[in-house]
DNA sequence: TCACTACTATTGTGATCACAAAACTGTGAA
DNA sequence: TTCACAGTTTTGTGATCACAATAGTAGTGA
């Protein structure tokens, strides 16, 4: 367990030529959010992240400031940034959010996958059966995801995805830290359900799996009571 | 219709002590994109925000990124900002997500509106009638939100309201600018059905008189000649 | 008339500085 | 130990400046 003085741990990836600062820490701060690096509750300075990443403190703060708007930090009153941390009806209604948004969006993608699409949608799936027979627990989650992202993003005309993302976003450092000591947790797959029904161009199929592969990737939460241990061990990690 | 060397025109309010000066360009920036004032396309400067509001660059860049991040505003590659145009396609996938949302908002609140909310309800919907008799249409459409808003808001875990809001921010710049000039344009009243749907705490049927305000509410478009011809005037104010 | 090219003005990005508010630290008293 | 309080440090906010990139403009050629 890390205390009030660990520094933070960000993984810098090297900032590719046209892309202005801002956009570097916005990237390298989301996926640090995602990857459940920074723990709730843990204060975010803008100086701490600029002298990490030896910039100026400007950029941090427009980062800070989309990241915020995006739902993925929480600004509080005494203006200070952190991630927010979960509760059990917080959780519920994420869970619930998705399970309204995504089938719907799937629906509306659908008629805009073509043969080139699918392709690269089967071989996310193939990718997602390898890290499982592999036991990489941590991959599976991320390329889950960006078969979602995938699928969804076919539809040229996006408004749902940004609010997914967010969605996501939310979700995603509770769910790594929850997973995290959790052995025995793996990803039942709904995806060649959903591959067939694209396929078929089946709608109504397609939401049913989109509908399960988010119910069942949330099972280790199922009851109210593993539900709350996972909360309880999450928010104790920065306290 | 302006020409592209008409000022900028947004309503400036005074600003409340105790609040920054971001805040205060968020929130006036972002009335003026609500109420149509800044045309879609028209590109939005940071220094031109800053001298009209006679402050300095750096809070309108923070609320402009804001903005964006909420698909309030448009960042191109030119990293030139504007109030996104409106498609045929981005108008029915907004609405679409709109129908999506806003049923699971109401369901979720539904449990948790006690009789000081519906008291407050009841208010506002005969705010919305008065205003009907009035003829006030420019001022329906702000109430009707401010209802919707109110509703869903009853749920103390909010992770929706920011998504619909922001599909608000998306929808209603074009719908003040389509609606401007149409004299027989009026909302139907749908929140009678709601509110005993809400007294009944009858969840299907407020789901039903949410969706039905909600198509209603876009019946001005409902062919799509008729929807053509308003993305048409609104993307021709500004050329 | 039209296309191409310098030249100028404007704009976004990022760094640095100033300042007030908040958080922190250590000391002293109950 | 626990609480309160003054002094110090840290932090967010906002202004100003420097610079490269973009947009706009006038000029030159066909």
């Amino acid at each position: 367990m890390m205390n009030k003085k660990s520094p933070i741990d960000i993984t810098l990836t090297n900032r590719d030529e046209y892309v202005t600062i801002t956009q570097w820490v916005y990237s390298t701060l989301r996926q640090a959010v995602m990857n459940g690096q920074i723990l709730p509750g843990r204060p975010i300075t803008i100086r701490e992240i600029a002298t990490v990443m030896d910039i100026s403190p400007m950029p941090v703060r427009e980062a800070l400031r989309q990241l915020a708007a995006e739902q993925a930090l929480e600004i509080q009153g005494n203006r200070r940034v952190m991630v927010p941390k979960m509760s059990a009806m917080k959780f519920n209604e994420l869970c619930e959010a998705r399970i309204a948004l995504e089938p719907h969006a799937a629906d509306r993608a659908l008629a805009y996958i073509d043969s080139e699409r699918l392709e690269q949608l089967r071989a996310i799936n193939a990718r997602i059966d390898d890290a499982q027979a592999a036991g990489e627990l941590d991959k599976i989650s991320s390329i889950n995801q960006h078969f979602h992202r995938v699928l969804y993003s076919a539809n040229p005309h996006q408004v749902t995805l940004p609010l997914i993302e967010s969605l996501w976003l939310q979700l995603g450092p509770f769910m790594r830290l929850a997973t995290s000591n959790l052995d025995d947790y793996y990803l039942v797959d709904r995806h060649d359900e959903a591959m067939t029904a694209i396929e078929n161009k089946d709608s109504f199929a397609l939401q049913l799996a989109i509908k399960a592969d988010i119910r069942e990737g949330i099972a280790f939460a199922s009851s109210p009571e593993a539900l709350h241990q996972f909360i309880e061990r999450s928010n104790a990690l920065y306290s």
